[in-house]
DNA sequence: GGATGCATGGAAAACGTTTTCCGCAGTGAA
DNA sequence: TTCACTGCGGAAAACGTTTTCCATGCATCC
């Protein structure tokens, strides 16, 4: 079923019905809604990519992550996916599972389909790649690591901010031997909230040598805590890289017996959803998945709209810390883990969150 | 840059370029490498778009989950993207969130946007929006709850094998009071679910009253359960619609300071891949995400390759019990809560899955 | 009443491919 | 040398839109 169509059962020109379907305001009532009286009818659709060919423009963004099941990235994609349908996008989705082949052909399909804009929130990308898109001129939003030049929006995510306040929290608690699990050295997002708990710990003169390496999932973060629990001194409270590697060393803990957060206080990153159901519920540092999508999304919109406005915009993303039920005071030096209750902060009931 | 350009700079016409690109075998072999030089010299990628207008066929599929924020999509969305890359497909991904606005608009993007199929795996959906896919012959495949015609492929799921294990399993260790906490009730395949439990109980005598509702999420298992536990006689035992909802439940019990697995046994089902990291690890029905991807996209693809062949295939998923350690002995009837060490189960110690 | 202006709608080109149809060059046989 | 064939490659149509340009019809003004 064509415009054709619906232009001969309507008794006019195919250009009449374009302009009717896109409502261009000098076309005679009377004869649009003869004409929205077929479409309705013969429930025409039109087909988009006719249209993109020859409007040049897809309305196709492309949206590529790290890793989908890593749960703070489906809460990206839903908002990032609410404001494309509001605004007539589409998404095409890449979860590139930290695998290089997969990110090139993914980049290679985006640049096939005439993606309008690409929003990389991958913590971490090939140089290379970029370097593809481009080229092309196509517009690209990143986070954390990208290029400084006009025409690539960069989401800066103020790390220190909130892992200062987690680091400060810990030492408020009496805690002075405290690790940090890391995610994959080789990221860069992973590097920077490495550093940034350096710089924390070092501001209020503690050394930040206790650091073990993760993979920013659940299985990381259990096998590093079973390293750290193995030192001589192991640490009584672990602020870990992300909420999933944190999930992971609660659950070690468990394992190995030891009490969270009578005997171990552990903070995460991120703050997913999911970190209010832990047991006990996770004191971890914020970084909103809501705000970060709305950013890039908006910045994506941004350059579309009105291409290379040279000064190139900075966007910036604040964390911080949100208190729940994982960090107590740390068991004083003489063996007094077990009067942990009493050390134990005032349990906060966080009402459940409405459902949403 | 075009394909004509491509022609122009290789001193041979479009025609020969395309076949030269699509590898067609009668293109003298001198020529074809001539063509792919000045291809990969320009970086030539073509348009996608041209192309799925002449040849009728976008070689997009769409894939419509409920909600992508439940950890249980994210496994289906990566399975389904890996095979579609696998086989030059590109995925329309729609979250409907329960939304039968989102569902209809999304249908209407993708149908603009001739997909090739559509998956819908959302475990329950407006009829009405199917005939709009069925009228543009859009091969579809569902879960559960599919109409029986031909063109459209059916994932039957067997609920009640898992399901029976788990009420068994549980009657096993002499619980007697077992609580089914279920999804939201307009949804088809939550209703099997509670209808399989029901089944399963009465199998074997027992009683199938206690049923609580919540809402696939752990807010409502959370709600669920403090429901339950304010009964006069508490089950012993709760097994949920979902992980999340079995997730919600531990909290909840840890909430109230009820021991699990002590004194109160907990099943859920999905089995996502967090439920081997709860705490306690989670014993859940499996229904492999995996597969379910899987045969979704296998039976799409089928559907496209050979259209309308007329026995239309009927596909099924099992389930199967998983053992981990949410579940131990009932309490016996004097109070004996507190032997509850030496009820328990001896802990099996599952292997952390080797990252993937 | 005729010329001018304006609103409206139609014909056709354009977007970037694939593919059909056909012509041409080269080969071997007569 | 000429003819028939084969195999390769080019011209052009087609896919379904949008949009430019132009023609028509009508009202207004002189």
């Amino acid at each position: 079923m064509d415009i054709r169509e619906i232009a001969r059962r309507a008794k006019v020109s195919t250009a009449t019905v374009s302009r009717a379907i896109n409502r261009v305001p000098t076309v005679d009532p009377q004869l649009a809604k003869r004409v929205w009286r077929v479409v309705d009818e013969l429930g025409y659709y039109p087909n988009t990519q006719a249209r993109a060919l020859v409007l040049g423009r897809s309305r196709i963004f492309g949206l590529i992550v790290s890793e989908i099941t890593n749960p703070f990235f489906p809460e990206i994609v839903q908002t990032f996916e609410n404001l494309a349908v509001e605004n007539n996008y589409e998404i095409l989705l890449t979860s590139t599972v930290h695998d290089p082949k997969r990110m090139e052909s993914s980049v290679r399909r985006m640049i096939e389909r005439r993606v309008d804009g690409v929003a990389i929130l991958t913590f971490g990308m090939e140089e290379s790649l970029i370097e593809h898109l481009r080229d092309r001129k196509v517009p690209l939003v990143f986070v954390d690591v990208g290029p400084d030049v006009p025409g690539i929006a960069n989401i800066r995510i103020n790390y220190l901010n909130g892992i200062r306040q987690a680091v400060q929290h810990l030492a408020a608690l009496r805690h002075a031997r405290i690790a940090f699990i890391s995610g994959p050295q080789h990221l860069k997002s992973a590097a920077a909230r490495r550093d940034a708990f350096k710089t924390a710990m070092t501001e209020i003169g503690l050394s930040a040598d206790l650091i073990a390496v993760g993979d920013h999932k659940m299985e990381g973060g259990m096998k590093a805590f079973r390293e750290l629990h193995a030192l001589d001194q192991p640490p009584t409270a672990v602020l870990c890289s992300n909420d999933m590697t944190a999930i992971g060393v609660m659950r070690e803990a468990y394992e190995l017996n030891v009490k969270v957060p009578d005997e171990l206080s552990v903070v995460g990153f991120d703050d997913i959803h999911l970190a209010e159901f832990t047991i006990p519920p996770l004191t971890t540092v914020q970084m909103s998945q809501h705000e970060l999508a709305k950013i890039a999304f908006k910045a994506l919109l941004n350059e579309v709209d009105e291409p290379r406005s040279d000064e190139h915009h900075k966007y910036e993303l604040m964390t911080n810390l949100v208190l729940r039920r994982s960090t107590a005071l740390a068991a004083s030096g003489n063996g007094a883990a077990t009067q942990s209750k009493a050390n134990r902060i005032p349990p906060r009931r966080i009402p459940g969150t409405p459902a949403r």
